[in-house]
DNA sequence: TGTCTTATGTCTTATAGAAGATATGATACG
DNA sequence: CGTATCATATCTTCTATAAGACATAAGACA
């Protein structure tokens, strides 16, 4: 715990506020970022390694502080970004905490469906059925969104999520091959709880962000069979690219949602 | 300019940090929230009064400061939790300024439709056709959803919006009678730029968030004929219901989108 | 016209104290 | 002696203030 990884350029006791040029000449150094960016990106290396899993506390702003040689209220800020990414969750008295998809009372913290009427929480948790897992090989355009190479090993899963006995989700996942091995469909049938939440514990994979692209679509014979409807019911179809740090996609799903007892919920401010 | 509208409890000169009893008695006062919230909240009734208008720049944080009797770090991490709400900008060395719909260099602040290939930037502004706009009489549920009466006066828009030619939103607002009293199917396609910057700046409507609710579903022949799509394209239904400040609903909103050549895109996070 | 100075913004850091959570130990009581 | 209760110590994050650094634009001046 002694005084290790300081930010580049912290000179000596506490450091005063330095500018541009704290490295020595007047370079203007293009690479200039306040302190407080610096130390959130040390934090997120931290996060990164794995030296702090998700669940558990960080250590204090205190020791954050005379670790990095700077000012508890500078790591504050730090961790107050970081925050606001929904990276690390803060409880007042108690500490800061990773922010992880198990155990949190909002079960799916990514999905947006939610049923027309009263909360989710009335309707309980959906019915998951594993369809198939298999282990392929990137087409072009999956390895392109998944920063792979064609030809790449990927495993594909597909699955329906059933509410009140209707079937309604029925999604397609491809995940790169490496990150992933030895994920099975009984694995993943056996689990309770979060598809995200068993990523983080089994293959310590953290989905931090996601993109959707949203259409509306019919189904073919097999998505309409799978998902008891007609294959003329119109259906959204919910495209998403899942991400861990440093933006690398880790995930491509394709859903197939019914909407006629749900809805995308989306708040825009 | 004098010292006024100071926080309830202000005292004298530097308030230092004060807790519940601030007011006197050991009373536990239910409704304490710290400083800077309640200077948030003054912030938000001047900004609810009109006193700054949209685009335009707010007092100093040392101005406000002054005003309220309070530092400028406390008036600094009221505007942040306000610019993070997107209801103020801030622009290092220039102010701080009112968020707009209008001059915003995205053009449509609320709008999540994307062109499938390439930014949004390329294929430049829609096409827009008003339908109708007609004064009817609020029915229950819209009239709900806009905290209104049954059969208050509220004002129906229509219009379509196209995309290089080709028809790729319908939508069907409805606002109420009060305050948009004298809005004319003519304004509304005289005016250049996003309809709510016209909101802004002829009825000082300022739409502040929005919730949107998404499905899947078939056109019926007026808007299937409308959009120039056959009645069995599905397409994206999105119902909006969208607020000013105080959580007032001012617009509902129900939105057709094609998605054959758009989608629509959102980040998770 | 171009550069420098100055005024006025926001941004960054540091410090002190308040509020919340939890464990520990003293004390009262059966 | 055992147990419950309360006060206290100590950890955490949260709040408030102050001072100086950076950013921007307008006017002075050569």
């Amino acid at each position: 715990m002694a005084s290790n990884t300081a930010p580049s350029f912290a000179t000596h006791g506490n450091p005063p506020y330095v500018g541009n040029d704290a490295l020595g000449a007047s370079t203007l150094s293009p690479a200039f970022s306040p302190l407080y960016q610096q130390i959130k990106g040390l934090i997120l290396q931290s996060l990164e390694s794995g030296e702090w899993k998700p669940g558990e506390a960080i250590p204090s702003e205190m020791d954050l502080a005379a670790r990095f040689r700077v000012s508890q209220g500078t790591v504050r800020k730090a961790i107050d970004e970081l925050a606001a990414d929904n990276l690390l969750v803060r409880r007042q008295g108690k500490g800061t905490f990773v922010a992880t998809h198990a155990e949190q009372h909002v079960q799916y913290r990514f999905l947006k469906l939610q049923p027309d009427s009263g909360d989710n929480q009335s309707e309980g948790p959906a019915e998951r059925t594993i369809i198939d897992c298999k282990r392929l090989r990137a087409s072009a355009d999956i390895a392109r969104t998944l920063s792979l190479r064609s030809g790449d090993p990927v495993l594909q899963v597909r699955r329906v999520l059933a509410y009140a006995g209707v079937p309604t989700i029925l999604e397609e996942l491809w995940l790169p091959g490496a990150p992933f091995k030895g994920l099975t469909a009984e694995r993943l049938s056996n689990y309770k709880g979060p598809m995200y939440a068993l990523f983080e514990t089994e293959f310590g994979v953290r989905m931090v962000r996601a993109e959707e692209s949203i259409r509306a679509v019919n189904p073919d014979a097999e998505q309409a069979q799978l998902l008891n409807v007609a294959i003329t019911v119109p259906l959204l179809s919910v495209a998403r690219v899942a991400y861990t740090y440093n933006d690398t996609p880790m995930e491509l799903r394709r859903g197939l949602y019914r909407t006629d007892t749900h809805h995308y919920r989306n708040a825009l401010s």
